[in-house]
DNA sequence: AAAAGTTGTAAAAACGTTTTCACTAATAAT
DNA sequence: ATTATTAGTGAAAACGTTTTTACAACTTTT
């Protein structure tokens, strides 16, 4: 039922490609021709037809974007950053919630494959190698966000350095007197929950306190997880009196397994954590956390893909393709 | 690069044809010929092409969904439900974000329309009535959530009905015994904005109480709005004793005023909302909200695409094709 | 004035599928 | 034993573009 090139061109008796010339703007076509025709395409309201365009170049102008929960504001932002500079650079965003399941997230993979995406954006939950592997052997440009693969391998990937955040807030803690410090984290399969794991250890081991396993919590970044690792750990004979979260929900989750023991949050459990921003201006406990720019992931993530599709240098010294961008957190005590 | 039919034809000397049914697996095809095909297609990794496909069968197995900002939990969760049963039934969901800018919106329809999505899910911030015209002539079914148009004719809609739930918070209100009631609202042209100052006005109306103008606050829907507009009126020589916040951000906001002003949120200024949730359990001021089924209506909405694009009856009696789905909000308080 | 280059256009091939059409060979119905 | 059906397959057209090739008509260079 659209209206399409040959119908423009039966319409001023000339030749299909002179037509798509003209719609393309950049092979040579006579002033009268292209005016004739540019008159012809608003009259018949002609828009091109984007996968008979994606079949024949081979690019369909799209980005497939894989994230375990769109609704969990981290990745709502990545993904808002992400979109934002596909949109500028001509691009659409396809979105893939993995729901946290890794089964999914490599069936959406190989989805995206077929639809022929020109690039990748993941945040990915899975450890298996063979699939990081054909991520990387396949012919598009990938970027990993938030987690990244553990090979032995190039690949793009941005992210903050989780252990050297996880080590900083691991002193703050220790700075104020603290020993008996816990931690709970993601499933270690995830770099983020490993790193932050590592470097809470790193901090402890520097400053002479003994690693105790039941301080250690592995959780799924989720509020249950926080809640039910918390109260478990305030059942043990030895208590922690401070907390490493890896996440916001977790912290918000032991916060509500502290209180239910009837303990005080900052008095008798003091936490920090990872990701705590408060856009209601309501939350009144205190707990400084490292903040990712979550958004700014997502571009970077989505300009490296650009570029790498682009085969530009990149403009910015910032960060380097074919390479990892660290970015800096901050350290938020509100 | 990747493999396609006439490779896998070549290999086993038959027709392209041939392998095209074996992969779609309706036509006939002798048992021993598929057999051969499949082994080929397994070895060779084949995966069919799916922009080749699309433009053949003239449908992209994408729906496009255009919402104001993918980072506010309400269309975070909204995307969540739709993207989910767009994965269940085959499809891709395009996420668009048009930042509360009319003409991104606009501009985002367009494109789709040339990516040849095979339905569309907005969620508007525009008043052209030419603009919807547009989208509902266009060929593809397409449905609101969240805004409507305001124009006479009939298209899939998916909300609550937000001037009963705004009348019944007003309603709650009023039986507390207050009278001095504002409301701060979104821009007027949503019609989730306009529709709950008329169920504010209508309660107030029915209950004799005169609707004052400068009780009326017309906002954004952020927490800017609500903080700004709040000040204002606690500035005013007649100051509000109750509010009706039209969404969570400007509650937050306006509570942000109210505090600043050195008056307490429940006791100074009573304040009643829409889709305010606490997922972080830290929350203390008790704000009674009615909250929307957000992921459900995401859910609802990619159902009625799916279930125009199929021509089906709708199996469920919930709600009908070419109609408008009013779904229950909860009212929470606590 | 011949050779070389430029401009504008049309025709046709290509992108990777699906589907229609046609045909043969086998089977079933008369 | 003829005719009608059915099963299985291949060739070719189609989906709507872009791009390559070819060529005619001019311009410019020598």
């Amino acid at each position: 039922m659209p209206v399409k090139l040959v119908d423009i061109a039966k319409h001023l008796n000339i030749s299909v490609s002179t037509v798509s010339r003209v719609v393309n703007g950049k092979d040579r076509v006579s002033d009268e021709t292209r005016e004739k025709v540019l008159k012809a395409i608003k009259e018949f309201n002609y828009a091109p037809n984007e996968i008979a365009r994606s079949l024949r170049s081979r690019t369909s102008k799209t980005i497939g974007l894989i994230v375990p929960d769109i609704s969990n504001e981290f990745f709502a932002l990545l993904s808002k950053g992400a979109e934002a500079i596909a949109k500028d650079n001509g691009y659409f965003l396809i979105l893939c919630n993995s729901d946290y399941d890794e089964d999914m997230e490599k069936e959406y993979f190989e989805m995206l494959m077929q639809k022929q995406v020109d690039g990748i954006i993941v945040a990915t939950v899975c450890k298996d190698e063979k699939y990081f592997e054909r991520i990387l052997d396949s012919s598009i440009p990938s970027v990993f966000v938030d987690n990244f693969p553990q090979i032995k391998r190039n690949f793009n990937f941005v992210t903050i350095d989780n252990e050297k955040a996880a080590y900083d807030l691991t002193r703050h803690l220790i700075d104020f007197g603290y020993k008996e410090i816990a931690i709970i984290t993601g499933k270690l399969q995830e770099t983020s929950a490993l790193e932050r794991l590592g470097g809470w250890k790193r901090a402890l081991n520097e400053h002479g306190i003994k690693v105790n396993n039941d301080f250690i919590g592995i959780g799924d970044f989720k509020f249950d997880s926080g809640y039910r690792i918390m109260k478990k750990m305030l059942e043990q004979s030895k208590k922690p009196k401070a907390l490493l979260a890896a996440n916001n929900f977790i912290a918000y989750g032991a916060i509500k397994a502290i209180r239910e023991k009837g303990l005080r949050v900052r008095e008798d459990i003091y936490i920090v954590c990872f990701d705590a921003t408060d856009n209601t201006g309501l939350i009144s406990v205190r707990i400084p956390s490292m903040v990712q720019t979550t958004k700014k992931i997502g571009e970077i993530a989505l300009d490296i893909i650009i570029k790498r599709l682009n085969n530009k240098e990149f403009s910015s010294k910032e960060y380097k393709i074919f390479d990892r961008v660290i970015l800096e957190p901050t350290f938020v005590n509100a």
